[in-house]
DNA sequence: GACTCACTACTCGGATACCTTCTGTCCGAGTTACTAAGG
DNA sequence: CCTTAGTAACTCGGACAGAAGGTATCCGAGTAGTGAGTC
């Protein structure tokens, strides 16, 4: 089991997104990570697509959040890139076989889908009480006040 | 993010394991479940590997739970099948690009790692929570009383 | 001086190759039960 | 009848192809800003 990659770029960007007053381009948001352009266009298109973020185009364009950090979750950013699909899927093999369980009787998941979706509803669930904005209270708190200010300004510059 | 789908056929094999009172092969395993013996075998394999299953050689050979069931979690089976390494790796992009954090003020796990970390941990939480004995209880009670002790019996059958 | 228009440069968006991982399969090493012969 | 050697069948275990999804990339469609030209 492995989370895509681009889940952690764009929880980056949202969060470096708080800081801007101003549409910023995919373009500079991987310049400031360091790290392809154009597959952190792709995230931020997924984002854009699930409406957290809205794209402006134009030569001034760029990414703006759509609403304020603290209504955004964890869990929004992570569905809008990795997909909404949970991660473990029930084949129903326990309709298969010689000694199959007929169709009649198979009204709920099994006890197997059952514990399975409910640690991932434990996951969701933790994923859900994290937001944005308590992301970029911890960046403030870890790399001091003033440090995503410091992002926001740095965005506006021309880029080098 | 997609498990791997021999997670399912493991926790099947090891609630059908507890109806078993002789080794059972890896072949009939996958008779019962109708699946690809030859999958299947690389997925008790891992169990194997886990300690949670001990392999038999020989012609009545076969696989045989190393404990209680109610002392084998759901966490133990996942891990051995899909691995122990999270779903979420953190690749430190906080000390790449122009505005860097310097190596020294990272002594500790970045925000959005530290989160996802959680959510992770309260997956793994309510993995272990459950023992594969509740799950056997949970097929008692919704087929019925002895519907585990059918497919024991199945199992010690000379296959068809 | 103010307005209009065409142009340029920059943006996003989706369609296109490459690669790692998961899925599925195969054959060989080893062990056990069985059979038959011999004492 | 008991012991013993041999045989045969069955088991697991790891090594080998194929397919799917994630990773990385590119180019086209569209829009805002800019400058020149005109009234």
């Amino acid at each position: 089991m492995k989370m895509s990659g681009g889940v952690e770029w764009a929880l980056h960007c949202c969060v470096v997104l708080t800081a801007a007053s101003e549409p910023v381009p995919a373009a500079r948001l991987a310049q400031l990570h360091d790290v392809s352009p154009s597959y952190l266009a792709k995230q931020m298109q997924a984002l854009s697509r699930a409406g957290l973020v809205q794209s402006v185009q134009g030569k001034t364009g760029g990414y703006v959040l759509t609403r304020g950090a603290e209504e955004i979750t964890l869990l929004d950013v992570v569905q809008a890139v990795d997909g909404t699909s949970p991660a473990f899927v029930c084949t129903e093999i326990r309709q298969r076989g010689p000694l199959a369980t007929p169709p009649e009787s198979c009204t709920k998941p099994c006890g197997i889908a059952r514990a399975m979706a409910a640690a991932e509803g434990a996951w969701r669930a933790s994923l859900k009480a994290t937001t944005i904005a308590d992301l970029a209270g911890s960046v403030e708190r870890d790399n001091g006040p003033g440090a995503l200010a410091g992002v926001g300004s740095w965005l506006s510059e021309p880029g080098a």
